[in-house]
DNA sequence: AACCCGGGGCC
DNA sequence: GGCCCAGGGTT
């Protein structure tokens, strides 16, 4: 769950998520609709998907037990060079150098290290700087104490430099330089979402293929085939990934027969996953406030 | 190496 | 409006 994500915003999740799959069988076993709901909201949703086929591999190969060393790990779905020295480390005491967001920072600051954090070279570089430093005993503390130092003090924005204790040692100039790293511009898009209503029920597609959204319904684009336009109801602004996209959401209807999808009530709205956007637009219709 | 995948919080 | 987040997988 914290891969790319503030652990703040993954507390509540977290809480829920041990509370419905507390162990490996029950997640292996549970619908997949349920553990994309339980993560509606956190985004990056192949998480989800992967964390559920590792729990069937680990239930399945490993008698319910996770593997410990980073190359066994590695081997795992979801599980990439980070996860596997946090897991290595801090479940199991391994000595194993970890490299986040926050670990990233505190280093190219420390180390003064301007190169572009997107080359491999650099990561590298940062990896093998990271293995150095990493002592004898308490690995996870380390790795975990690396990450808080970059949390809490060593910020991206206005550092704590004056509480910092490795300010006697860091080499930046000027801390907020780094790290340095490519930014491209966002691509614009504009999309026109529609409303497609009949006795209080939304008309909602299925996401089946691989890629955004997968296993999520999702308030349909404007298909002037299939639908016509009736009525604006607003307009609704959001990222995602490299794309800013501006939404007209309209009260729209089928011109000719609906094709796969479902007609969902507020209930059954409650309890399919959504993207957040499409939760958003739907709100602009009166019928929806309460979603 | 480049590209894809989400959403919220912050300034 | 831009930036960042306890990254991983695929092409």
């Amino acid at each position: 769950m914290c891969q790319q994500t503030q652990i703040v915003t993954v507390l509540p999740y977290y809480e829920r998520w041990l509370k419905r799959f507390p162990d490996w069988e029950t997640l292996a076993q549970a619908p997949e609709t349920d553990v994309l709901k339980h993560w509606e909201g956190l985004g990056y949703y192949r998480r989800a998907r992967h964390l559920q086929n590792l729990a069937r591999i680990v239930v399945r190969d490993f008698s319910g037990t996770l593997p410990q060393d980073v190359p066994s790990l590695l081997q795992l779905p979801g599980i990439g060079p980070y996860t596997a020295a946090a897991i290595a480390s801090i479940a199991f005491g391994q000595k194993a150098a970890l490299l986040d967001g926050n670990v990233q920072r505190v280093l190219t600051r420390v180390f003064a290290i301007s190169s572009n954090l997107a080359l491999g070279r650099t990561q590298k570089e940062l990896q093998q700087l990271a293995a150095q430093l990493m002592p004898e005993t308490h690995p996870g503390q380390h790795n975990q104490a690396l990450m808080e130092l970059g949390a809490l003090l060593c910020s991206p924005r206005k550092p704590q430099c004056l509480l910092c204790p490795l300010q006697p040692i860091c080499q930046a100039p000027d801390p907020e330089a780094f790290p340095v790293k490519d930014r491209p511009a966002p691509i614009r898009q504009l999309e026109k979402v529609c409303l497609i209503l009949r006795d209080s029920r939304v008309w909602l597609s299925p996401t089946d293929a691989p890629g955004r959204w997968q296993g999520f319904h999702r308030l349909p684009l404007f298909d002037p085939a299939r639908m016509e336009l009736n009525t604006p109801l607003g307009q609704h602004r959001y990222s995602i990934t490299k794309y800013r996209v501006q939404a007209e959401v309209w009260s729209a209807s089928w011109k000719t027969t609906a094709p796969a999808g479902i007609w969902a009530n507020l209930a059954q709205l409650r309890q399919i996953p959504l993207p957040a956007p499409h939760r958003k637009m739907l709100r602009l219709h009166p019928d929806f406030l309460a979603m």
